[in-house]
DNA sequence: CTGAAAGCGCTTACAG
DNA sequence: CTGAAAGCGCTTACAG
């Protein structure tokens, strides 16, 4: 009964060759055709693909990787997934590039660039057919590796770097989707100042670059105003926590009692001084305003519900999916930067 | 200067045969080397590794993964990442399998069977070298996809389900790393008891398989007490959420003010009830006692301290993929349960 | 312990 | 619009 010796490892996998005998066709007809490659007869496409359905074909990925040097495989890149601002992206950009049959490779870097840079190296590894990146500070390696692998990539949450001559910049792929946080920052600020508010403290944890440009978007408003001192800014590099919102708003208080609102960078930072607040039986907003940054889970429970800035990370995570699925079908991409946007969340604790 | 005609494609990447060339052996042996595969001689060894790393090869996983039909990723399934709890389950589990040369493919199913039989569907097809999947609860088809797979798999966060057999059971590849959700809850009943209520309610949302080992837990402590009714079972299948944490104390107060102490199933649960307690000025633990499950971030910070069960997610993740490493080389894993306990973290709330 | 041959299942690049 | 040939970079299975 020995065949054909040349079949050492059949595999029982229906390949291309199998729906191209059983179409009429050769393989490289069959590859197009299941492509939507140009160039196809209609008829022909047809009649591939219902042999293909008839078969149970389907692409094998390492073999198509190998062949085309790309894989159906993008990479994501995000800080951490403890924040479920990370979260909502991950899922939106997930969700919108799975229905486009990619899959995705989630790297946590820590806010750590050196890990970003070491993360990245692994996952090229990979010929990932894209990449999707969070804010725009990296390291010098990550850079270069950025340029050398000439795979589309598109930057999230933040907008051009300021400076880099926006639409007309040079340099070659660097999409992003994000809003202007410093804007944002502005804008919560202004809705203090409006409220009468005069003594605005601003108070963060982790430091990373978005957090500094809120920073600079509140510092530029009450300048603006003459209002700001060096004495309002309350900043923490350690990880953002509740926790340490609680301890920072006991400390602005015994430390700063003429401050009058207090803009936290982030909500779980807000979300312990509300606990805090009423801990210390200090009156929100009455004797001091609360703000927080995000609009996460449970803003709308505390005591009393937080006023924030409802960052579109959903929105975010979606259009950039899209955004490299257009790069990745080769189609031109105008403008470089998209601005999603943000909203204003008024509650009771301003 | 056209060289040989049988190089169209020359992708400029080191490859196993620039390595065997340089070090003066056969590719076949430097990938026996570099694999660390039994049978070659040491000094060899050591040559084809300086080359390799004199060259800076780095194997191709789509290569590998074509001729080895298996490749270097290990899906990871779990129902949300919204949960902190699978957030901590998945960043140690992929870590641990990275620094194994793995990567992680992340499944999310939404607690949707179906969802999740698409999804390793699609999944599988990347040829996993391993499978890490939340609980036991699968659909029929689900089952048939891993069977027949016949990739190693571990089931997380759950024991073997009660009435299999135990340890003589025969199915094979039934893994798990987890702790016995219904024991867990029984503690924390036991700690009300001791405590001196007497009419504890169980209030949970979601209501997937674990939530309802836990119900399970609470009623046969109850029924052991003669204590158990159905009116203190409050279920509602939504998500879980703050908002609805806060929802169900409001009822429970105003439908059974007899009840004494609240075990809701999820910390974000508790963590709205207590709010709500602060709103309707209801004093915990005096007149209710508030618990939850899982000692999600923020439940040493809410108004009471929250007490809860400590699960022990990181370890679960951690202790999950290195038994998957050695399923993957081979090795016996015994026994198929391994029991990681839980803790009971009692502060002010009971 | 080492190797020559073949093949994994696709796509590229070149013809026609 | 279609195809024959070659190759992507590795590992399997068989010898020796």
């Amino acid at each position: 009964m020995s065949d054909s010796p040349l079949r050492p490892r059949a595999t029982g996998r229906t390949t291309l060759a199998d729906v191209a005998r059983d179409a009429g066709v050769s393989p490289i007809t069959v590859s197009r055709a299941l492509r939507g490659e140009r160039a196809v007869d209609p008829a022909l496409v047809e009649r591939v693909r219902l042999s293909a359905h008839k078969l149970g074909y389907v692409p094998d990925p390492a073999a198509r990787a190998l062949a085309s040097r790309r894989s159906s495989q993008v990479v994501v890149l995000v800080p951490l997934l403890s924040n479920q601002l990370f979260v909502d992206l991950l899922e939106a950009a997930q969700g919108t590039l799975r229905a486009a049959g990619y899959q995705t490779l989630v790297g946590i870097t820590h806010y750590d660039a050196a890990e970003e840079e070491q993360l990245l190296r692994e996952l090229l590894l990979h010929r990932p057919a894209g990449l999707l990146i969070t804010g725009w500070q990296h390291s010098q390696g990550t850079r270069q590796l950025l340029a050398a692998s000439e795979i589309p990539c598109v930057h999230l949450m933040e907008l051009e770097p300021a400076g880099t001559g926006g639409d007309t910049g040079t340099a070659p792929g660097r999409h992003c989707v994000g809003f202007s946080q410093a804007d944002a920052a502005a804008a919560l600020t202004e809705h203090l100042l409006q409220r009468g508010r005069r003594r605005i403290a601003f108070a963060a944890a982790q430091l990373d670059a978005r957090t500094l440009q809120r920073l600079e978007g509140w510092r530029l408003r009450l300048q603006r105003e003459g209002l700001h001192e060096p004495a309002l800014e309350w900043l923490d590099p350690s990880p953002s926590s509740m926790a340490l919102g609680g301890d920072m708003f006991a400390r602005i208080r015994s430390e700063a009692p003429e401050v009058d609102a207090i803009f936290f960078n982030n909500d779980d930072l807000a979300h312990g001084a509300l606990l805090q607040a009423l801990r210390l039986q200090v009156q929100v907003p009455q004797q001091v305003a609360v703000v927080g940054f995000n609009d996460l889970p449970g803003s709308d429970q505390t005591l009393p519900p937080l006023t924030t800035v409802r960052t579109p990370r959903a929105d975010i995570g979606r259009q950039a999916a899209q955004r490299l699925l257009a790069l990745l079908r080769g189609e031109p991409v105008t403008p470089r930067a998209l601005d999603v946007g943000y909203e204003l969340v008024v509650r009771a604790s301003s």
